[in-house]
RNA sequence: GGGCCUGUAGCUCAGUUGGUUAGAGCACCCGCCUGAUAAGCGGGAGGUCACUGGUUCGAGUCCAGUCAGGCCCA
């Protein structure tokens, strides 16, 4: 064990204790020692404490994005929720409160599509069916939502345990849930405030549907991966026989679909107004052999820009443009009827019907340039039926099948084994015109593989539309990052606003709390259980807000007395999520809740990912720009006008090496526990975080972790093992009153201790404006570069010199207070290694996490210092480059090193002692050779426009001026550099010059190795002496024999024998001349150099060592 | 089909209101240092800034189009 440093005198006097190492292992087992600062955290009720001790404090507003735990965390959550917390932490050491409520999303349909798999069964009439279950009495939606309330805590576990061990500090214990009375209450409290505005209407929302789920599908369903498939779908021209008036000669349109199983349903022609379109006379199909027309010909109508594609050989009889066919009848393809139903929406026009419409979606691409319409089964048909306000018939149910027996098809069949029995049909009937198969891309049902149909499902809306102004106007008090996200996709979506359908015939969700009258059809709306009961009689005990309980109560109607009952469908899960500012506090009803409200509302600050702006971030707006409005704040003044959230961070995916989007189907899922087990969570966070922007794409590569981990977080606990090693040795305490003050410290600790307040604003300004990575990647670079490979790199042998002085003590407060200040700067993004540091810093002041981040102290920035400190570093660069190219190692001293600089103050700069003993020390350089202002011997002016301040000005003569520039004599180039000005002719003209617009560079002219950066030149004095000779051979053999003490396994201290001989003559002499210094170095207490002759007749198993060009060094180290 | 984002060295990324010869880290090669040692430092090589066209004295940067990847919406 090392007590002490083999040279340090006892500081009796200290009683501080000492600064505690690392756990064991760190560098290699991060994981392990974070899981300490885990259990500590555990113990000591940090999170709780802080929140506690932050009661009265300003608060800083986060919004947790509700997650839904029937799903497994991933790797992308670890980015979201290292961002949020980074800046809950962030914000909590500027000394605000920040509640971290937890929440849950646990409403919807991907959880009734995993209940559905878990209990084995698939579709609406299975779950209505679903048979009694002894255990708990249970059947039918009962039994299937009961089973959904417990299936979303089926990950609750896991996704607590990862939020821990990645370091989110979230609040646990008091999650908001979506299902729990209290919160639904509030969603329907928000819905019936709508309602009484008149925002809330029934119509019918196209969508796509799967019959055997019974489902609508939401857009972003569709999204999923494999759900477009190519099918080999029919493609059919049917003939739609021209009626009345315009039927003349037996004319047709001539129509194009690759659905026939829509065609019973048809109940218009859709052709586009601006078009041409042409009546042909075409022959029918002869058989094989028989001449062309030889069948006779018939007539058909068809856009131009088809005719020729479709038909063939034809001949055009007239054009006309669309609009002209606007209002022409044509005869039904069918004389039977399919079922007529009521879109809601309008009134239908029964002379309306089998008419062609006008619509600005017909394509000519592909088809005829005629679409056939069918409102029950396109979202366009659906408007263009509502223009028209044409009946809409349906000869498929939204299960899929046919409702009853049509033509040759018979009832129940489903609808993609309807086209071919149609198509026959069709044909036997001559109205085929062509058939054919192609591949279509066609969707189908993620879950259950069935094929989509377009299906007009009743729903209900809320009239966003309404409020659209209100939205883009409050957008553009939200803070963005990034900005564009805002302003162009959010912004561009609310411009395109449309109002929201709210509804989805499901079982597992929150009722929509609309009752509707079976007589009178006069609707109302619930705003809580409490108002339920109220209207409508006591509740049973236990009522649960869900299905099917919530259908049981009737209400009486005001109108006509008649029976009201709920409507069947439960609501959009996301304006669950949407009303979490109010519903989590469970206002208006819970006592306090307004109160609550007025404290956490509007956001601060919100982050989620890119795929959250039509999801999480528009809901949170609307339902805010809603309850923010004047009539709202008029009722509850706990709600103040203004955008929801303040700002609002946006995250970009996280995709996998290859820049593959990650998916279980892919296999390329990263699993976010390996990578913590490996790596631990800090350097986890640190890599995604610094890496990139947070809203880019990002590709996840686990080597780069190794980097991370090797790179910052090695460096960084490299420094603070050195640190500690030395300070535990002389017990340095950072509070003993001998510590000299700053100003009274050598030069480079002034230099320190300023970056590192310099690196803390920079932290401080980038993290204010939400520069994440920025903020870390300032912290990164301070810590290795400047810290570490330059500070303690310079400064070691101050640590471990034997004297304790105020040198030594300088030196450690110097390095204490970065690392402390760095400990705190870390904090948010790296909070286990801020923790450890932390508590070895500054033990007994509590957690990092509970500290405030300090502002710069400005009378500690000197940025004189740092520039010349660039200088120096500069120096060194350009000298170990001439070194390099000389092949004279470093230890090898040089007797003279040479300057030039163009620039008196850079002159001054390096003439200081400070950056003189700096500069030479770390070249191993005797001293100054020449120390000058370029004299023109090895160096000439040379100058070059500045584009920047000349090109807005010369404009198109840049160029010539810019050859003229060069062109200038050192003589004038050197009365610009002393601030006067110059007229040069460019193209005839006179161009002032100013100083500023010339880049004056010197440009070596020497025959020797010089080194040239524009500012400075510099080159070595290769001349090598004896003297310097001889030390350098002293150099080489301390080095060689400390490596001999480290492979025979000495202690630090242990102090040795040294014999040593050569039988070079010039070698022996120089360890004489030396042998002092070789034995501090290797703390040999005894040292002989010896004549060979001599040395083997003492030594036994000597070693040897080539110094170089043939000087072997033997030498014996033994314990002395 | 529409909107938006991204494309810079082998990899991960910087690159200010357009301005001289496009940078960093990692990896690689060469060398160095070693009492922070399963570390550290220096040097070198490595680029058609996705592609095409345009605006401009000047384009990685602005504009249009194309290609590739992604997100969202139809």
């Amino acid at each position: 064990m090392v007590e002490r440093s083999p040279m340090s005198v006892p500081s009796p006097s200290s009683s501080a204790p000492a600064v505690q190492p690392f756990p064991e292992g760190y560098s290699s087992q991060p994981a392990a020692a974070e899981e300490l600062v885990l259990a500590q955290w555990r113990s000591e009720r940090t999170f709780e404490t802080l929140l506690a001790a932050r009661r009265d404090a300003e608060p800083f507003v986060f919004w947790e994005g509700p997650p839904t735990a029937n799903g497994r965390p991933g790797i992308h959550h670890v980015l979201a929720r290292t961002l949020k917390d980074m800046v809950c932490r962030y914000q909590t050491m500027l000394g605000k409160r920040v509640e971290r409520k937890a929440g849950w999303d646990t409403h919807g349909l991907p959880v009734e599509l995993e209940v559905e798999k878990q209990l084995g069964i698939s579709g609406k009439p299975a779950i209505e069916g679903l048979p009694l279950d002894p255990a708990t009495g249970l059947s039918g939606v009962a039994r299937f939502n009961d089973a959904c309330r417990k299936s979303v805590w089926k990950y609750r576990e896991e996704w607590e345990r990862l939020s821990e061990r990645i370091g989110y500090w979230l609040d646990y214990q008091h999650p908001y849930v979506t299902y729990e009375p209290q919160y639904i209450d509030s969603v329907w409290h928000v819905l019936a405030q709508m309602h009484s505005q008149g925002l809330v209407y029934r119509g019918k929302k196209v969508l796509p549907f799967c019959g055997r789920c019974g489902t609508g599908l939401s857009s972003h369903e569709l999204g999923q991966p494999g759900v477009y498939k190519d099918l080999s779908d029919p493609s059919v021209y049917v003939r739609f026989r021209l009626r009345g008036a315009d039927a003349g000669e037996g004319a047709s349109l001539l129509a194009w679909t690759t659905t026939p199983w829509t065609l019973p349903s048809n109940i218009a022609l859709a052709v586009h107004p601006e078009r041409e379109y042409v009546k042909a006379r075409v022959a029918l199909p002869t058989a094989k052999g028989a001449a062309k027309g030889s069948a006779g010909y018939e007539v058909v109508w068809i856009v131009a820009a088809r005719a020729t594609s479709v038909l063939g050989e034809h001949e055009e009889l007239a054009r006309v443009r669309g609009r002209e066919l606007e209002g022409w009848s044509y005869e039904p393809l069918f004389s039977h009827a399919a079922p007529e139903v009521d879109p809601g929406a309008w009134k239908p026009a029964p002379e309306a019907a089998y008419r062609v419409c006008l619509a600005d979606y017909v394509t000519v691409e592909d088809g005829t340039g005629i679409v056939h319409q069918a409102p029950s089964y396109g979202a366009d048909d659906w408007a263009t039926a509502q223009r028209y306000r044409v009946p809409v018939l349906q000869a498929v149910g939204a299960d899929g099948r046919f409702a009853r027996d049509f033509g040759p098809v018979k009832a129940g069949v489903f609808f993609k084994d309807a086209d071919d029995a149609l198509m026959e049909d069709l044909k036997q009937r001559g109205l085929m015109f062509r058939k054919a198969r192609e591949p279509h891309s066609y969707p189908h049902c993620w879950r259950c593989n069935t094929p989509l149909h377009y299906f007009a499902a009743p729903a209900w809306f809320v009239r966003t539309s309404s409020i659209k102004e209100r939205m883009v106007e409050l957008n553009r008090a939200i803070h963005w990052a990034p900005e564009e996200v805002g302003s162009k996709r959010f912004g561009e979506w609310l411009e395109n606003n449309i109002d929201w359908n709210i509804s989805r015939e499901r079982y597992w969700g929150t009722p929509l709390p609309f009752w509707v009258c079976d007589g009178c059809g006069h609707e109302t709306a619930i705003g809580s259980a409490a108002e339920l009961e109220q209207r409508g009689g006591k509740l049973p005990a236990g009522f649960d807000h869900h299905k099917p309980s919530v259908d049981e109560p009737r209400l009486p109607c005001e109108r006509c007395g008649g029976s009201m009952r709920r409507t069947s469908a439960v609501l959009d899960c996301w304006f669950d999520s949407g009303a979490m500012p109010y519903a989590q506090h469970g206002w208006p009803h819970v006592a306090g809740s307004r109160a609550k409200l007025a404290e956490q509302f509007p956001a601060s600050f919100i982050c989620e990912g890119l795929d959250q702006t039509r999801g999480w971030f528009y809901t949170l707006h609307a339902i805010g720009a809603f309850m923010t409005g004047p009539q709202m704040i008029a009722s509850a003044p706990e709600l103040r006008t203004g955008p929801a959230y303040r700002t609002c961070l946006v995250n970009g995916l996280v995709l996998d090496k290859d820049g593959v989007k990650m998916s279980k189907r892919l296999g390329n899922i990263v699993d976010p526990w390996k990578a913590l087990e490996a790596h631990g969570a800090d350097a986890l966070r640190w890599y995604l975080v610094a890496s990139a922007a947070p809203w880019l794409p990002k590709r996840f590569d686990p080597q780069s972790l190794v980097d991370v981990q090797r790179g910052f977080f090695g460096t960084l606990s490299n420094s603070f093992r050195f640190f500690q090693e030395y300070a535990r040795i002389d017990r340095f305490d950072a509070r003993d009153a001998r510590i000299p003050p700053l100003l009274e410290r050598p030069l480079i600790d002034r230099w320190l201790a300023s970056r590192t307040q310099s690196m803390l604003d920079e932290v401080r300004r980038r993290m204010d404006g939400y520069d994440l990575a920025g903020a870390a990647r300032a912290v990164e670079g301070f810590v290795v570069d400047e810290l570490s490979n330059w500070y303690i790199r310079r400064n070691r042998r101050r640590l471990w010199k034997g004297e304790q002085g105020p040198d030594k003590l300088a030196a450690f407060a110097t390095l204490h207070e970065a690392l402390r200040v760095v400990s705190l700067c870390i904090a948010p993004l790296a909070p286990f290694l801020a923790e450890m540091l932390w508590s070895r810093l500054a033990p007994g002041s509590g957690s990092v996490h509970a500290q405030l981040l300090p502002k710069p102290v400005a009378a500690q920035l000197e940025p004189q210092l740092e520039a010349s400190m660039q200088l120096v570093q500069r120096v060194v660069v350009m000298g170990r480059a001439l070194r390099e190219r000389a092949q004279l190692k470093v230890r090898q001293p040089l007797r003279a090193l040479h300057v030039r600089a163009s620039d008196p103050s850079r002159l001054e700069l390096l003439r200081s002692a400070f950056a003189s003993e700096l500069i030479l020390d770390e070249l191993n350089i005797k001293g100054w050779g020449s120390l000058a202002a370029d004299d023109g011997k090895v160096a000439k002016l040379v100058g070059k426009a500045n584009f920047k301040t000349l090109g807005k000005r010369l404009g198109a003569r840049m160029k010539a001026a810019a050859a003229q520039i060069e062109r200038l004599s050192s003589a004038e180039l050197a009365r610009l550099r002393a601030g006067e000005s110059l007229r040069i002719e460019v193209d005839g003209e006179w161009i002032e010059l100013l100083p500023e617009d010339v880049l004056v560079q010197v440009q070596t002219t020497a025959s020797f190795d010089v080194e040239a950066d524009g500012q400075l030149i510099v080159w070595l004095d290769t001349q090598l002496d004896d003297e310097l000779i001889a030390e350098g051979f002293a150099r080489e053999a301390v080095n060689r024999l400390n490596a001999q003490r480290k492979a025979l396994e000495f202690a630090v201290e242990q102090r040795i024998v040294l014999l040593l001989t050569s039988d070079s003559a010039v070698l022996r002499s120089a360890l004489e001349r030396h042998a002092k210094l070789i034995a501090a170095e290797t703390l040999a207490t005894h040292l002989e150099v010896l004549e060979p002759g001599a040395f083997a007749a003492r030594a036994s198993a000597p070693v040897e060592f080539d110094l170089g060009s043939g000087h072997v060094l033997r030498a014996v180290l033994q314990p002395s």
